[in-house]
DNA sequence: GTCATAAAATACCAATCGGTAACAAAATGA
DNA sequence: TCATTTTGTTACCGATTGGTATTTTATGAC
C-alpha cells in the first residue's frame, strides 16, 4: 500500500507533463489507489506535491549540487554543468524543479513555499561556486559574484527547458555553451 | 456590443496574468457580455484566443520587429532590444505571446498554429538582422546565423519572462547585456 | 467462533470548466 | 404592419476539479 510507490508515480507522471496538467484523480488510478488513502497520506494535493518535491530533490537535484563542488576548475565545472543540461538522459523531459517555478503561482503554499527555499540553496550554491573561482585566480571579470550566479543558474534553467519543449541537444549545447562562454572570455 | 472591447478585455486578462488561468466565464463577466454573445462571435475558446493573439500580434509585436528593421548598426539595435526587454513598461507583466509559447500544449489548435507562425517569423526576422550584420562586416564570429538567431530570441524570451516574475529591471538589463556581449565581443 | 478496530473503497459533494438549447427583445425589410 | 432575422439573456448540459461522508473489507484480540 506503500506511499512511495505513490510518489514515485506521482513524481513520474508530474515530471514528465508537468504539475498543472495532472490531477489527484489520475494519480490515484495510476497508482492503483483510492482518493482516500491519498487523501490520508498526504492531507491534500499540495502537501503531495510537497512531499514529492521533496523526494525530487533529494533523488535528482542533489546530483546536481554534487558537480558545483566537484573542487574542479571552472571550465571544468561549467563543461560538466554543459554536459548534465544538454546531454543527461533524465532531463529529457525538463526538470521537475523548473516546471514547478515556472507554474508557481499555481501551487499550494507549502509546495511553493519549498520552490523557494530551494531556488534560494541553488543561488547560493553558484554564489560559492562562482566565489570559488574568483578567490582561485580564475574568472577576474568585473562582474558581481550574484549576477554572476544569477545569470547562471537562469541559463541552466533555459536549456533544461528546451530540453522539455523537444528542442535539438545539439542546439541547446550549442546556445549554452555559447551563453557560458562569458566567464571564461579573457 | 463590440467585439474590440471584449478583445481589449480578454488581451489585458490573459497578459496581466496567464491565458491558462483566465476563463472564459471570466472574460464574459469582465466585458460585460453573456458567454453566447462571446461564442457567437468567435466560436470556442480557441477562436477567441487566436483572435486575441492576432490582435497582440499587430499592435504589440509589430513594433518589436521595427526594432530589428532599423538599420542601425548591430551594437545599437542590441541595445534597442535590451531596452525593450529590461525597461519598457509595456512588459512589465510579460509578453503575452510568449506566455502562451511557453504553455503551448494547452492552447487550442489554432492558437497554437498561429503561435507556431509568429515563433518562425520571429526566428526569421533575427537571422535576417544577423545576416545583414554579417554582410555588413560587423559579427564576424564563427557562429552559423541560424544558431545566433536562436539564441538572441531565446534571451530575449528569458528576459521579458523574467520581467513577468518581477525579477528587478536592473537585473535583467545587467544579465541580458552579458548574454548578448557574444556578439559584440572581438 | 464473536467483536472491536483500523484500513480501504464506493459514492458522493459543491464548484468550476467549456459549451448550448430555449427563449425574450429589438432591429430590419417587405 | 407583420414576418424575419439578428442580438442578448437565462438557464441549463456533461465533464472534471479537489476534497469527504459513509460504508465495506480486512485484521487482530479474545
Amino acid at each position: 500500500m506503500n506511499a512511495e510507490k505513490v510518489l514515485d508515480v506521482a513524481m513520474t507522471a508530474y515530471w514528465q507533463s508537468d504539475p498543472a496538467d495532472v490531477s489527484v484523480n489520475a494519480i490515484c488510478q495510476m497508482a492503483g489507489i483510492s482518493k482516500p488513502s491519498l487523501y490520508r497520506e498526504f492531507g491534500s494535493e499540495d502537501g503531495l506535491s510537497r512531499a514529492v518535491l521533496d523526494r525530487y530533490a533529494e533523488q535528482v537535484l542533489s546530483e546536481m549540487f554534487v558537480v558545483l563542488h566537484g573542487g574542479t576548475g571552472l571550465r571544468e565545472t561549467l563543461a560538466a554543468l554543459i554536459d548534465f543540461a544538454s546531454d543527461d538522459p533524465r532531463m529529457e523531459t525538463g526538470c521537475l524543479f523548473y516546471k514547478m517555478r515556472a507554474g508557481k503561482h499555481r501551487l499550494g503554499p507549502e509546495t511553493r513555499a519549498r520552490v523557494e527555499e530551494i531556488d534560494a540553496a541553488a543561488q547560493a550554491a553558484y554564489v560559492a561556486f562562482l566565489q570559488s573561482c574568483r578567490d582561485a585566480g580564475d574568472w577576474p571579470v568585473g562582474l558581481s559574484v550574484e549576477a554572476g550566479a544569477k545569470y547562471l543558474g537562469e541559463q541552466i534553467a533555459l536549456a533544461i527547458t528546451q530540453r522539455a519543449s523537444g528542442e535539438d541537444k545539439a542546439r541547446i549545447r550549442e546556445m549554452m555553451t555559447l551563453a557560458l562562454s562569458v566567464f571564461t572570455r579573457p
